[in-house]
Order: C-alpha cells, then sequence, then structure tokens
DNA sequence: TGTACATCAGTGAACGCGCGTTCACTGATGTAC
DNA sequence: TGTACATCAGTGAACGCGCGTTCACTGATGTAC
C-alpha cells in the first residue's frame, strides 16, 4: 500500500490503548506548555494535544483544569525545594553564608524558570487546599527560615509562614520581590535585563540583609 | 403609546451620540471588572458593556485591548506614586522613619486595590513602551530611591531602578515581595490573611531593614 | 489454566460560551468661507 | 448668520477561534473462582 493511502492514523503510544503514564506526560506537557507560552498562554486542551492524547484525557486524572495546573506548581515548589536544599548544603557554615546563598538560589531559580515560578504564585488559578501543594511550597520556605535560626533544615520545626520569624520573612519577601521585579521587567526588558540585574544587584541587595 | 410598544432603547447616554469622556468611562468601567473578578477576569466587550458602548468602541481610543489594559496600570502606577508622597510629606524627617512610612505605604496600597495592583505587574499584557506607563512607573519609585538617599523626592535625580542605589532596590524588593506573598495568600487565604499578615509581621519585616 | 466480569483509562464528537477584531455604516461636531 | 463638507466618534452585526466540559462509548486490565 503506498503510503499515502495509509489513511490509519498511528497512535501516540503505539500499540497501547492505555498510556501507562499519562498523569506525569501530562504535567510535563503542560509545563511545556508554560514554558513556551507563559502561563496565560496555557490550556488544558494544549496540554492534552502535546501528550498525544483526547481533550477529555485530562478529566480522570485531573478532575479539571486547576488540577492540572496545582500540580504543575507542585513540581514547581518541589524544585524549588530542592534547589535550596542543595545551596543549604553547598553553602559554608556561617549563617550570613548560608541566608546569601539561598537568597541566590531562589532567584536562580525564578529567573531558571520564569514561567513556572510565575504559575506557583497565580493563586486563583490553584487548588490551595491540595495537601501536595501545602507540603511542597512550606517545604521550599524551609531553608531559609531554618538559615534564619541559625540551625540545619531538618532540626527546624515546620513553621506555618504566618508563623515565622519576622527576619525569615523579611529575607524571604526580599529574595521574592527582586525575583517578581526583576521577571516583571522592572530592571530592563527580557530575560536579558533580569538576568543582567541580577548579576550586578543580587549580592549588594542580600548584602543589605546582613548588615 | 403604551409603555411595551416602546421599543425605541433609551441611549445609555441620553440624548447624545457621543459619550463626551469615552475614554475615562472605559478606563473606569475597567477598573471595576478588574476589581471585581481579577486581573484574569477582564476583558475588553466587558468592560465596553458596562460603559454602555458597543465592543468596538474602544478601538478608536485605545487601539486594542492592551491599550486599554496600559491604560489601566497607568491609573494605578499614578495612584501609587501619589500614596508614596503623601506618606513622604507626613512622615517626620528621619531617615529611618520616612522609609518605613513608604513601605507601609506601599503595601497599604497593594492590599487596599488588590487587582489593581496585580494588573500593573502583567507586564506581558501591557504595552511597555508607552510613555505615560514609564513616567508613572518611575514616578511610583522615585519616593523610595530619594529617602534612601536622604533627601527629597524633588531634589533627587530621576534614576532608572536599573542604576538606583542597592539600597533602594533593597527596600522596594522588601516591601514589592511582601505585598505579593501577602496577595497571593502565603500568610493566609483571602483579604484577611492578607491584611492581618501586613498588620502583625510588617513593622517586624521594615524594621530588618533599617538595622 | 481458563473464563466471567467489574473496573479502569481512554476516545471523539458535540455542547455552548465569550472572546478580540473587522467591516461598512451613520450620527454629531466643528471649521472655512 | 448660514451652509458645505471634512473629520471625529460611535453602531451593530458578523467573523473565526479556542476554550473547558459533557456524554455515551469502548478497549484494556486485573481479579475471583
Amino acid at each position: 500500500m503506498p503510503p499515502h493511502l495509509n489513511t490509519v492514523k498511528t497512535p501516540p503510544h503505539p500499540g497501547r490503548y492505555h498510556h501507562g503514564d499519562l498523569r506525569q506526560a501530562l504535567v510535563a506537557a503542560a509545563e511545556a506548555v508554560i514554558a513556551e507560552r507563559g502561563a496565560d498562554g496555557f490550556s488544558l486542551r494544549e496540554a492534552a494535544r502535546r501528550a498525544g492524547v483526547s481533550p477529555a484525557a485530562p478529566q480522570h486524572h485531573f478532575g479539571d483544569v486547576r488540577g492540572l495546573l496545582t500540580a504543575v506548581a507542585v513540581t514547581g515548589f518541589t524544585a524549588l525545594a530542592e534547589a535550596q536544599e542543595r545551596a543549604e548544603r553547598a553553602a559554608p557554615d556561617a549563617p550570613g553564608a548560608r541566608l546569601y546563598a539561598l537568597g541566590v538560589a531562589y532567584v536562580d531559580f525564578a529567573l531558571a524558570h520564569p514561567a513556572h515560578f510565575d504559575v506557583m504564585w497565580r493563586t486563583a488559578r490553584l487548588d490551595g487546599d491540595d495537601p501536595a501543594y501545602q507540603a511542597a511550597s512550606r517545604r521550599a520556605f524551609a531553608p531559609l527560615a531554618a538559615a534564619v535560626a541559625g540551625v540545619p533544615t531538618a532540626d527546624a520545626p515546620d513553621t506555618a509562614p504566618a508563623d515565622a520569624d519576622p527576619r525569615a520573612l523579611a529575607c524571604w519577601a526580599t529574595v521574592h520581590g527582586f525575583a517578581r521585579l526583576a521577571l516583571d521587567g522592572a530592571f530592563g526588558p527580557g530575560p536579558a535585563g533580569a538576568r543582567a540585574a541580577a548579576d550586578a544587584l543580587l549580592p549588594a541587595v542580600l548584602g543589605c540583609l546582613q548588615g
């Protein structure tokens, strides 16, 4: 049969009706859409399309759009938490140095994954009651709080931000605000503006926190 | 003629075909939509509907959606600038006190107009080249930069953020980050969570900045 | 080892919706003479 | 003071679009006996 007469579509997952791990594939596809088109450019249908699956398929795993987007936020917070934990381990053992390393890692994460970071804070489109979401976001904040307290993360209690040491909040607000301003173009347009500002200004800004 | 046979529609601006000040009416309508439905809930058509005008009418004044949304951001930055200037005038004449007052005013503004504040930073949907937009956002940042420099706003040069004193940036990042985190629910859900966090934590957070 | 059957994980067509923009148009305004 | 005419500021119908969700369905899987 000549190829052009072969109208049988090759299934996206050759030979299988069931996907295997559609849940994770959809989250990955959603992340790709977001990275490419920004938080506002995300859609359920486009994510399904990229995962090679019908637009109704996500319903089974996530309920609705909100569920999928929340899952994306969870992977974001988890990756941020891991970055913070890596920075904590790698930093010199002085309290100021740890704080500095965590701040740099926070901003670096935001600049490396701008759209993903954005989605993590689009709370109107997320399910704030999701336990995985709550756990991941707390975990991401823990190293900073522990550094302010002067103890390793493992030894610090799991404190909600609202009850945290104001000094920890001040640090968090500073790095968060710096990252947001940079991503939103306050220091110059585009990724280049954000990166340049971080390189030129972040050390001095973080320096203010320590003295 | 019995009322039910009177099919002539009463025009929204009785007796007038031309509106008079449609531009401003549309901006006000857009702000109302945003306040009610959030930045994501905004639409050109809904704003036109509320201004009592056809969906094509905004085109004449703003070109496209982006133009209207940018105009909304301009009113936001202008209002923020005025709030900052009021706080500057009202604050005691010590550098630390001025910084504190400006920080409180910044966060108060964000919490009082959460959705409007949000739109001001949705830079992907705004026209960053608009001169009014650039002027208004610079003006809003000026009092903070001047306070860090220890001079009145009027005596300070108009510096772009990227070239500003890192100490001013640190202050800006801190209040901006605190406002964002509060609005995004990091300290508890809803407006109540944000307000409570500001009352309980902001003084201490700002205190960190001063020493 | 084989078979019945419940459950799970997908399909694909259709739904209604609201959106931003375009188009040809018309009513109102203001200016030149 | 009156009139012609260009310009301005709207109308309203229509465009095509992509969206999230629903529905009845079917193919695949796994478990009980």
